[in-house]
DNA sequence: GTAGATGGTAAGTGTTTACTCACTATTAGT
DNA sequence: ACTAATAGTGAGTAAACACTTACCATCTAC
């Protein structure tokens, strides 16, 4: 990969994820990443190939930051990592998580059994610690923790520490 | 308002929440309300008076939906009513919420604090009951029923009448 | 009944858009 | 050193874009 390819993606996440796919022309990432516009569909064809490798490399910090969490096999320190995970956001990585949470809303890019292992693993660790109904529990938390990402990406992370020790009182973490 | 304008609105909206303002062109708009294209900017001087057309029909809707509760004085019921509202959402009224949830991204239509009122009423509501932190209990279920409005929003109703039972359920009501 | 406002249209406008093309520069393998 | 692929550029292009203008139709009020 080379330096100006990287330019582009790095570039044009920043652009999408502040302002949508839509919203941002390829002569403006071509300006701000300082080449020519050209080399946009030289590296990725189109627009669109350009938003997919973005994605791509979207999916896989997603595997990267849960992947512990499925290795993980005590129940209780399972839940508490997943409850973590929002406050941990890195402010390097916070472009990739809006991109990640808006483009929710495109139907092609929205796919609802991504979670699925993530959300087994839930419902497994929910039911060893004697959770009645493991399998809402799970859906409930995952729920849950997507409402506290989207407001820590919208509004900061202001007044979330507190919020943070609430919640694990909450499960008695 | 004539039928033709109304059209606009209502083509407009319906295209804005299901791809977004910046991928929907005013022609298009113009072509599926079966107006000509000019009449939109005789109406709504631009696109983006167009889409502030919406948005001003939007925030009245909120608040017909959450004026009740702001009277309600029984804390119970109160809650019992935030906990219902994502689950009542009118098939008609859909639009509506995405294009509220869609906008909550761009900065110039997010207000933080447009939901001062409920949080306070919530808070008044898990006092009432006895909770020990009612302030971040009410932080808290503001974020669930976001998130359980997004998920019915983007995923459809299925499965979601178990989860309703398990949520009430889980505040005892 | 006519004047002034409002509703509505068709055919424009200049600008921006995603993308192409012809070309040069640089690298890597033999 | 030569070759072939890859990296990179700058000046295009046609189509789409938001918006304007000149014009006609219909309604409302006195």
């Amino acid at each position: 990969m080379t330096d100006k390819k990287e330019n582009i993606i790095y570039t044009a996440l920043r652009l999408f994820a502040e302002e949508g796919f839509n919203a941002v022309s390829t002569s403006r990432i071509a300006k701000e990443a300082k080449v020519s516009e050209g080399l946009i569909f030289r590296h990725f064809q189109n627009k669109k190939g350009l938003l997919d490798a973005i994605v791509e490399m979207t999916d896989q910090k997603v595997s990267m930051l849960f992947g512990p969490f499925l290795f993980e096999t005590d129940a209780q320190k399972a839940i508490h990592m997943i409850l973590s995970l929002p406050f941990k956001i890195d402010q390097k990585e916070q472009d990739f998580w809006k991109l990640q949470y808006k483009l929710k809303w495109q139907d092609e890019y929205n796919n609802p059994h991504k979670m699925d292992p993530i959300l087994k693993k839930l419902t497994w660790a929910f039911g060893e610690l004697g959770y009645e109904e493991p399998q809402y529990e799970a859906m409930f938390l995952m729920k849950v923790m997507d409402a506290f990402a989207i407001a820590i990406l919208r509004d900061g992370m202001e007044d979330m520490a507190k919020l943070e020790s609430f919640l694990k009182k909450k499960y008695k973490i």
